[in-house]
Order: structure tokens, then C-alpha cells, then sequence
DNA sequence: ATTAGCACTCGTCTTTAAGGAGTGCTAACA
DNA sequence: TGTTAGCACTCCTTAAAGACGAGTGCTAAT
């Protein structure tokens, strides 16, 4: 059967009802609502076939129609409408130059998180391609130094390091200088195993620590690690009936609260880069299992080059995709604009 | 009335029964329960004294009987017997000596909440007390400077700062030494103004990086901006059916998302330090509104001199406060003893 | 092709009744 | 005087029954 111009029209009278209602969706709804003049029995009829396609289900008899992922799916594809969001206090708060990277991001999650009423979280941006910008050792105390890395984007990370030697201070100079010449400007995939064994040389007796700083370097930027996730507005989610159960509910802030599982989510997003950086999961659809039952929308936002992160929205399958989508684009646009500002 | 010997027993005996089943108990139970060997009607008038004192109360005629706050701080004060409870699991994660304070800290209250089956916080210790033990500026780019604190313990912070002049090698290096001949072993508030007027005339023109740094390292010490906090376990509260209804459950998991206020409980805890440093807050005695149907246990710990923060455990009133108890008191010892072999 | 009409379904809400746990009180007992 | 058995009473919980109504599918008329 064919979707003809009425179906369509339908279809979307349904789910844009269903968004707002949340209640199953009647013929004389339906048949008031739209500008189609039609009578509820001829609206019956089609919905019928509608649900012959799949698009819509029942949940029992007698009652009205919701629509079933295949229909939302079809909504987000071709029927939604992005409502533009400007969000004025990002704007605001941008300009206070938050040079905190994670206050800014918690920031950003939050005001999501209000300004939707879904849940948020938002991944801080992974440095994976991302050059090296400064490195120092310095010593603390006796026998620990104090290594520094500063990457591209002024991200900075420390690890302390245990040495067995004691380490004069030219030596430490000598050992500066050459991290330095030899590490500046590369990103981590470009150290490899032959640079390294060369400064090591280089480093004489004291290769050891040579050894240990690349490591260091190498845990404190390994992205895996320490994907930090800052989520917002856990519990708007019980605003929304059909997530409110017990099971669900617990299911879902627990998801929220381990973060671990929110990894997932950022891969599956960073990777597929078709798309305007936007995503729609819905249903099934989404990596994390305990979200089977809700729609998770993410979005890829980008900082200069090669630090990504992502934002992603979940909320239940008939959240307000057009603002969520519409929301989405604007904030990551204005995280770029940040940034171009900042540097 | 006075609280005789026997009234503290059957008292006793319906706190243990409640704290088990959270169901209201009867006076059959309790006849059949302890070793008292009286009937049922007897424990009736027992237990009719026992409400007019206050110590329990009736949720309806009919019903049985259920402790009340009073009858909890009775119970807590005079009554506990704490079990102590090793935590295998930890000290085999201690033993892999994990230098990243965030990681032990989120693994311990993950660690506490699997454990007891409760919500569990954590926060990062302060480091109000604590002596500044190296501080480094290191040229970043053209006009940003990098300012590593050091303090003991080896907590490090970092700060970006914008300078609007040009600065040589010499000049940062004098900055560097005059930095640190001042600073090093000093708390924050040992930093006075005069210091820092003495310190501004010495740099002469650079007097300004030297204000921009001091503000930076104040910004980067002061305890209350980034108290961290973290949690595990919210979503236990859904394990008890007095916690789990939607309001109740949202807001309370609003405040462990928010973490805002959770530091409110920390000061409150971390200031009075009269008992063994645990602490038990049983509904409204709780600083937190919020958690008003709950009650609260939390513990204080200390990594070394002046480095403490708190632990808290959050639960139904009829949480099982002998183990909890028990298990925070291991638990601060163990991180203390984790102290002592680390340095 | 559209629509009015109507019987039918089925979830929701309300009412009613049965069941039962537990109490308070009284009177008897040691 | 303290303890206990007995009993009426309360009130929550659960189940069953019925009323209600929203919405459907189908048929026949337009």
C-alpha cells in the first residue's frame, strides 16, 4: 500500500498530538484537529491502514492510536520540522569565559536539561588528535617529579611520577628540553616506538624516566580512560508517565549515574559521521539497552579540530523532536563559536 | 513515665523488626519474638505506654506500630550494636595503590553502595589546611601562562592565565623563584596581604602577573568552589517502597545529581567534631531538606594532617545502622591506614 | 469515496462487600 | 497488682461487580 498526501497528513496530525497529549490518539481528534475536513469515520478508515503499515499501533481495543517506532522514525526523516532554539543564558554564560572546560560542560548540561525538560549529558571532548602542546617535569619532592601536559586546546594533565634516582637540576633541564624538542607539536598516534627508543638513547641513564613520562603521557591522554561525562536533569524523566515505573526509572538513572554505560553512546555517535552530526535514536534503535524504551537524540559538537565530544538528549519516545533536534544544532553551533572567540 | 527495663526490650525488638521487614509490628510478633515470654495483650499495654512516650507510633488504628524519630535516636544513642564489616574488596583495590584520588574516591562509594545497598557519597578531601609545596608558571603560547599548584598531599591544580605583556625567560624564572621563596610551605590562609604587597613591589613592572597568579592560585585552592563530590547508588532507594514514590524518589535523586546541596552536609558534618566522627541524622535532624523521610549516617575521614572529607550514607529511616556504622568506621580507618603506607 | 449510525469492546473509575490484622478494653486469674 | 484471655471494634487491603465512556469496526445510505 502506498502512503498517499492524506496518510501522511494523518500520520502526522497523530504523532504530533501524541507528543504533546501522551495519550493514544482518537479518530475525532483527529478529524477536529486537522484542516483536512474530514469526518472521524473516513479518518478511521485510514488509520486503519496505517496500522496495517506499521506505523501506528493500538494499544488495545477501543482505545486511540500511538505511534510505533517505524512511525516516529518516519516523523524524524521526513515530517519534523527544527524549531530553532536560541538559548540566551548559554550565550550569557559563554561570555563569561568559563576557562574551566568541565564547569562549562556541567554548565551546558544543565541548562539543557532545563531548557528541555529531558535528560542530558554532554562527554567533554576527547583529545585524541590532538597535539602536544608543552610538556614539564618538575620535582616536588625527593623522590617524585611532576610531569605536566598541555595539548591543543589548553587541556591540561598531570601525573605524578616516582623515580628511584635522585635527578639534578640540569639534568631535569636536559630531560625538559628534550621531551620538548622531540614531542611538540605531535598527537599521541604519532609517538611511536622508534622516537622513543631515539630520546631514550638520547636520555643515557636515565632512560627509565624517559620511559615513565611517555607512559604517564600515554594514560593521561589515552581517551578511553577518562571520558569524562557530565549528565543533567536525571530525574525529568519523571515527568513522563511511561518511564516513571519503578523498573524503568531505576533502570535508567542508574545508566545515568555510572556513566560507564553512557561510553557506549558517545562511540556509536563520534563514529558515524554521515549526518549533519545529529542523530536520532529511537526505541530499539539506541546502543544502551536500559534506554530501549525511551529516544535518545545526540549531536556531535566540535572544538577546533579534532576534539569532539557529544551531547545527547533522552527523553521518552515522544519527546519534542523538532526542539530537541532545533536545540541541539543551535548549541553545538554556538560551542564552535566559543571557540573560535577563545583562541 | 520512667523506661523500664522491660519496655526497652520490647522497644528494642520492634526497632530490629522494622528495620527488617518495614512492615508496622504487632504485638503478637513481638510476644512470640523475644525471650520475654509475655502475651500479647501484655506488649499491647507496653506498647500503648511506649506511643504515649513517643517512642513509636500507630500509622492508623489498627495497624501495628512503627519507631519514630525519637524511637530511632533512642536506638541509635543507646541500643546499636555495631557489626563490623571488612571490606575485602577494598583493600585489594588500595593495594593496587591508585595514585588518581578521583578514581579510589568514586570506587569507594561505589564500593559502599553495592555493600549496603544504600546511597552513598563521597567527598574529595579539602585541602583548606593544607601547605603549598611547589608552585611552577611555564609559558604556554604567546600570552598564556600555565600556574601548577602543588599542595601536599599532592593534589594539583592548574590554572590558565591571560597576560597581555610579553615575557621573557629570565623574567618567569625570576617570577618562578620569587613565587615560590614566598609561597612554598604556607597555607591559604597564611597568605596575607602584606605578603602579597611585598611580593607585588619585588616583581616591579610585573606586578600584575604577580595578582593574576595569587587570584588564580586562591581561585584553585578555595575548598567550597570545587568540592567535588561523588556518588553511587541512588537508584537503592527504590529498593524501599517508603522512598520510592515519584516525588519523593525525584527529589531525591535531584539532589544527588545536583551534588550542590549534598555539600551542605559535608560542612555540616566536617564541623562538628565532637563524637568518633560518625554521625547519624534521622529524618528532620537531616541539614537537608530534601532527605527529611531518610535518615543520613556519615563519617569523616582523614588522609594526613588537615586533609579530611566526609562519607555519607543514605537510606531509609529503618536502615540498618548497626552495619552501617560499623562498615564507615572500617572504612575511614582503612583509608586512613591507606594514608600511611602511601607516603 | 465519504459519512452517519450503531453495536460492541475494553480500560477506568466507583461502589460494595468480604477478609483480616491488630488494637483497646473488660473481666478473670495468680 | 501485674498478667492474660476474650471480644468487640477499627480500618486497611483486596476482590468483585457495575456504571461509564471513549473509541473502534462495520454496514448502509448519500
Amino acid at each position: 500500500m502506498q502512503l498517499s498526501e492524506r496518510k501522511i497528513k494523518i500520520l502526522q496530525a497523530i504523532i504530533r498530538n501524541y507528543l504533546e497529549t501522551g495519550e493514544p490518539v482518537g479518530s475525532r481528534t483527529i478529524s477536529k484537529y486537522t484542516d483536512l475536513n474530514l469526518s472521524s469515520a473516513t479518518i478511521r478508515n485510514e488509520m486503519s491502514d496505517l496500522e496495517e503499515m506499521g506505523y501506528i499501533l493500538q494499544p488495545h481495543t477501543s482505545a486511540g492510536r500511538i505511534p510505533s517506532d517505524k512511525g516516529y522514525r518516519l516523523y524524524v526523516d521526513t515530517m519534523m520540522e527544527e524549531k530553532d532554539r536560541e538559548l540566551e543564558e548559554l550565550k550569557e554564560m559563554m561570555l563569561e569565559r568559563e576557562d574551566k572546560m568541565d564547569h562549562l560542560l556541567k554548565q551546558v548540561a544543565k541548562l539543557l536539561a532545563a531548557n528541555t525538560n529531558y535528560a542530558t549529558m554532554i562527554s567533554a571532548p576527547t583529545i585524541h588528535t590532538n597535539k602536544i602542546k608543552f610538556i614539564q617535569l618538575s620535582r616536588v619532592d625527593v623522590n617524585q617529579l611532576l610531569a605536566v601536559v598541555v595539548v591543543e586546546g589548553n587541556v591540561i594533565k598531570n601525573n605524578i611520577i616516582s623515580v628511584s634516582g635522585e635527578l639534578d637540576d640540569e639534568t631535569l633541564l636536559k630531560l625538559n628540553i628534550l621531551l620538548n624538542t622531540h614531542l611538540n607539536g605531535l598527537t599521541l598516534e604519532e609517538i611511536n616506538l622508534g622516537m622513543i627508543s631515539a630520546m631514550k638513547q638520547q636520555a643515557g641513564i636515565h632512560s627509565d624516566i624517559v620511559a615513565d613520562v611517555i607512559d604517564a603521557i600515554a594514560a593521561s591522554i589515552k581517551a578511553e580512560e577518562d571520558l569524562e561525562i557530565y549528565t543533567s536533569g536525571a530525574n525529568n524523566i519523571f515527568r513522563y508517565p511511561e518511564l516513571a515505573d519503578q523498573q524503568k526509572a531505576s533502570e535508567i538513572i542508574n545508566t545515568f549515574e555510572e556513566k560507564q554505560m553512557l561510553t557506549e553512546l558517545v562511540q556509536d555517535t563520534l563514529s558515524d559521521e554521515k549526518n549533519t552530526g545529529i542523530q536520532v535514536y529511537i526505541g530499539n534503535e539506541t546502543p544502551i539497552q536500559t534506554m530501549k524504551d525511551c529516544s535518545v537524540v545526540t549531536a556531535t559538537y566540535e572544538l577546533g579540530e579534532g576534539m569532539r565530544g557529544t551531547i545527547g538528549i533522552i527523553g521518552p519516545k515522544r519527546m519534542d523532536y523538532d526542539k530537541v533536534v532545533g536545540t541541539l544544532k543551535t548549541i553545538t553551533h554556538q560551542l564552535d563559536e566559543l571557540y573560535k572567540n577563545k583562541t
